[in-house]
RNA sequence: GGAGGUGUCGCCUAGUCCGGUUUAUGGCGCCCGCCUGCUAAGCGGGUUGAGGGCAAACCCCUCUCGCGGGUUCAAAUCCCGCCACCUCCGCCA
């Protein structure tokens, strides 16, 4: 355990803290029944005993309850220890996942070939221009009524949005998942339970005053959908799409990405999360990745899959394969998709479990990108552009876009500033 | 936001005023058995859940009456705080 956790950068001594306050709070735990046990004992004695014997019996009681009080209180302490402690350890790096932080990835495959501006003889736009040009993404505007990182999608750019959502939720829907509109306002607990307060927290919005957080994904709430729950075990996997707006301070990203709508504090996403085994999980998190591969398929991007590297992994992720599309403006490729294997790590923070013929035990869960909206539309408008600003639409998008084949540019685009 | 009401075992429900004899009552459902050409009905028994101890079975312990505190030798029951739901009012899309 240690050597693999020495694998993502995480000490040992933090493991051995944990270990050792989980002994202490079995045996403070242990102290406790038994006195607790002497008392109830004592006051089913009390209960039909009269006169002098009664008397006796209360005098007795008396010091024990005071034990009692003790032993609870210390029970009480040594478990939001333990509690405390094992909040920060990670999950366990997959023994598959490649060594090292964030720069070091292994390519799992490329898929498609970028393609090459030079080779048509035009220099490529990026999508704030040509966003300007379709009257489709308004980031002057955004940035005035909500400040920087903030945008309106117009015309084309919202038709654009919602045939996506639509696209995803539609195959989201064939392949079995159950469709879901989530909270996006969580109490802490949902939070905590997905690991998005520990390292994660600077980065999440939260509401002055009100104990509630806005989530960075809908991950949060599909986690969190089942927890405290003892699932029927022949109901598993069970797999959830859900369409929601995701909120990210972005707080370490001062300077990176700041043009457009690359990287803003809300995007909108649909979000597919599974339960299943653990024993199963590891096909699942295939599948996930299928599935979104599928989708990028489907609006005909270049993309290559990673393998994310240890250190990379997040708190609660066990092994995260991403998808990365080319973006012809930056002129490589750039995130668009996450599948992560959480294993039992958050059904054990949230406890979230099923009944299996051997007892009950936590679950797995696991999250994937459908479709994450704003950077599925730059990516969309950078590779699909033509030489005058418009751009073509993947035919599997037309029938959610009233049968549109080309994006076309709007009469009196860019004089709206 | 204001007023009132409710929250007990899978579901329904008794118990709460007046704390201990409640291992939380009863019904439905479910499970096992009996009876039976078959089914139903009937009869008998079982059935809150979770955590822990044990190699395992039996068994034992703790926790569990919305959640958290308090009073008490002892809390479903008394006190305080909170949450959810219902009804009405206000406000609002």
């Amino acid at each position: 355990m240690r050597t693999a956790q020495a694998k993502r950068g995480l000490s040992g001594d933090v493991v051995d803290a944990a270990l050792a306050a989980d002994e202490q709070r079995r045996s403070s735990i242990a102290e406790y029944e038994q006195l607790r046990a002497e008392q109830k004992q004592l006051g089913k004695k009390i209960a039909m005993a009269q006169g002098e014997e009664k008397q006796a019996l209360l005098e007795r009681t008396k010091t024990l309850a005071a034990e009692v009080k003790k032993a609870e209180a210390a029970q009480g302490e040594a478990d939001q220890r333990y509690r405390d402690l094992v909040m920060d350890i990670p999950n366990l790096a997959a023994a598959e996942a490649p060594e090292g932080g964030e720069d070091n990835f292994a390519v799992l495959e490329e898929v498609g070939t970028p393609r090459d501006f030079a080779d048509e003889g035009f220099e490529p736009k990026d999508h704030v221009e040509l966003g300007r040009i379709l009257g489709a993404i308004d980031v002057e505007r955004g940035a005035k009524v909500s400040g920087s990182r903030f945008y309106y999608l117009t015309g084309a750019g919202a038709d654009l949005e919602l045939a996506l959502v639509n696209m995803a939720m539609d195959q989201a829907r064939g392949a079995g998942f159950t469709t879901m509109i989530p909270p996006t306002l969580v109490k802490p607990r949902a939070m905590e339970g997905t690991g998005f307060l520990g390292q994660a927290a600077d980065d999440v919005y939260r509401i002055e005053g009100q104990d509630m957080y806005l989530v960075g994904t809908s991950e949060v709430p599909l986690a969190a959908y089942h927890s405290d729950e003892i699932l029927d075990a022949s109901s598993l996997p069970l797999r959830y799409a859900a369409f929601s707006p995701c909120f990210r301070k972005e707080a370490g990203s001062h300077g990176k990405d700041t043009r457009g709508i690359f990287r803003v504090h809300w995007f909108d996403k649909v979000e597919m999360f599974s339960y299943t085994t653990v024993e199963e999980s590891y096909d699942e998190h295939r599948r996930l990745l299928g599935w979104e591969k599928e989708f990028f398929d489907k609006l005909e991007l270049a993309y290559r899959v990673i393998d994310v590297a240890a250190g990379d992994l997040g708190l609660s992720a066990e092994r995260k394969f991403d998808i990365e599309a080319w973006f012809p403006s930056q002129g490589r490729y750039r995130e668009v998709t996450s599948a992560s294997n959480c294993t039992d790590f958050q059904a054990r923070r949230l406890d979230i479990r099923a009944r299996f013929e051997g007892g009950v035990r936590p679950v797995a869960t696991l999250n994937g990108t459908l479709v994450s909206l704003a950077r599925a539309i730059v990516a969309i408008l950078e590779t699909h552009q033509q030489q005058d600003g418009s751009v073509r639409v993947p035919e599997a998008l037309r029938p959610y876009l009233q049968g549109r084949e080309v994006l076309e540019p709007a009469a009196g685009a860019g004089a709206a500033r």
